[in-house]
DNA sequence: AGTTTAAGTCAGTGATGTTGACATTCCAAG
DNA sequence: CTTGGAATGTCAACATCACTGACTTAAACT
């Protein structure tokens, strides 16, 4: 099935793009591509002792300061004992602040620490230094398509927390 | 350093899509879509007790047959001893074949069996079948500019192992 | 008072990765 | 031909991380 043999269209929309060894490039770049997209960054926290699972948690606290545990539990898409060993040992090291909630008490609302900052534009500075040079090589058309293919191959809920993200940017 | 304000450029050239707001919501889309990009298999794998390093050694020996063992790591980047263990788990149920080599006895080569292959399908099938529907709905144009920002991304010697499946393909 | 919700914890399991030791095979220098 | 080093692959022990499931605590809701 699906051989993606152009066939009988008189639209002129040629659909070699879809076929399966196209797909199967972009499967693979897209395999490769994400291995570099987190070198730079693993490769400080590896030092730290730290792993992914701390960068994601301090990403997206510094992206939404004062957001909640069960909050930060959507965007991830992890376990909260899993999240929960990750912040425990991010709280300890004097790398983020959990703070009980003013109007729902039984909430903790979580910020950076100054150090936590400090952390935060290590590695983003690493990661955003990778995608700047590839944005560059690739030009801002290429870039335009990027963003659309990947949005197009989100689930549901990680599309609707993307655009939440977006929205609460600047 | 890089506020990314378009400046006092006369080419015509806007450089908005290199502010760190741009880069960061390219950061944040490539999180959420390798979500989406391995949810498809992740769900068959977990009924098998398999994880994705099950999923990418099947994939590039299926890619690749006969290659080595060594010829492997040097793709999937992992350690010969990680390797192993997927190895072993799929040699004992019969989805991948060992073979002594011929010219060289200490290298090992790979297969998949007629099991072997029926998962590969199985699960490029689901992979596929979401890559093509992003695909569809980005458009050809998207889907250019999509693979080269991805391969602007890869480190060099990523891009090599990439570039040199290319080329063994058809 | 009873139920629900948010957060945190403990125990057990499984996948993944690492280091270290080891066996086999090849190859080249003596 | 022999011997020693290099390459390839394997096995064992250990650490890390994520998951499920069951439970506790505290606060909010009804």
């Amino acid at each position: 099935m699906s051989d993606g043999r152009p066939g009988p269209f008189g639209g002129g929309e040629s659909l070699l793009f879809l076929t399966d060894e196209q797909l199967r490039q972009g499967i693979e770049a897209m395999f490769f591509a994400y291995r570099g997209f987190t070198a730079d960054p693993d490769r400080i926290l590896a030092k730290l002792a730290y792993g992914r699972a701390h960068h994601r948690a301090i990403h997206f606290i510094n992206r939404a300061p004062g957001t909640t545990v069960n909050n930060l539990l959507s965007i991830l898409g992890v376990t909260k004992q899993s999240l929960n060993r990750v912040l425990r040992t991010l709280i300890a090291d004097g790398l983020v602040e959990s703070r009980v909630g003013t109007v729902d008490k039984r909430e903790r609302h979580l910020f950076l620490t100054e150090q936590g900052h400090a952390l935060e534009a290590q590695l983003s500075d690493a990661q955003r230094e990778r995608m700047r040079a590839a944005y560059k090589d690739a030009g801002p058309e290429a870039v335009q398509g990027f963003r659309k293919v990947l949005e197009a191959m989100m689930d549901a809920d990680m599309r609707r927390a993307y655009v939440k993200l977006r929205e609460t940017s600047s």
